[in-house]
DNA sequence: CAAATGACAAAAT
DNA sequence: AATTTTGCCATTT
C-alpha cells in the first residue's frame, strides 16, 4: 500500500453523506486530475467497509461501476439510495448530489489537516 | 527494465 | 448516437 493510495482513501472518507464525487474530483484532490484512472484501481482493491465509503465515488456520467467489489452495481446503487441519493433513468442525479465546489474546498482543507501539510 | 493493466474520460470515428 | 482510439498514471508482471 503506497502513501498515495492511503491519501486517496482519506479523501474518499471526506465525501459528505448523501453526495457523490467523480474519480476525477478525487484525483484533483491529489493535485493531479490525471490520476483518475489510478483512483479507480485503488478503490478496486479497497476492502469496501464502512470506513471507506467507496460507493460514493462514481464515473463522470453518474453511472455506478459495473465492477463494484461487493455485489456489483446493484449493491452500490442500493447503498447510495440508502443515503438518500436519487437515481434518474439508471444514473445518479448529478445536478443534485455531485459535490459542490464548496464541498470540494472543504474536503481539500480537511485533507490538508490529515496530512499535516 | 519493458510491457501490460485498470471501478476513468475526452476526443475522434 | 454509439463504438473505438488515445491520453494518463502508479502498480504489477
Amino acid at each position: 500500500m503506497s502513501d498515495l493510495s492511503l491519501k486517496i482513501y482519506s479523501a474518499v472518507r471526506l465525501i459528505p453523506r448523501g453526495k457523490v464525487a467523480t474519480y476525477s474530483q478525487i484525483a484533483a484532490l491529489m493535485g493531479n486530475c490525471n490520476l483518475r484512472r489510478y483512483v479507480g484501481n485503488v478503490l478496486h482493491k479497497n476492502p469496501c467497509n464502512e470506513r471507506t465509503p467507496c460507493h460514493r465515488v462514481i464515473n463522470a456520467k453518474g453511472s455506478c461501476s459495473c465492477n463494484f467489489a461487493f455485489g456489483g452495481e446493484e449493491e452500490q446503487k442500493k447503498k447510495l439510495e440508502a443515503e438518500g441519493i436519487v437515481f434518474v433513468s439508471g444514473h445518479v442525479d448529478m445536478s443534485r448530489h455531485l459535490i459542490t465546489p464548496e464541498d470540494f474546498e472543504t474536503m481539500r482543507a480537511e485533507l490538508s489537516k490529515i496530512l499535516y501539510e
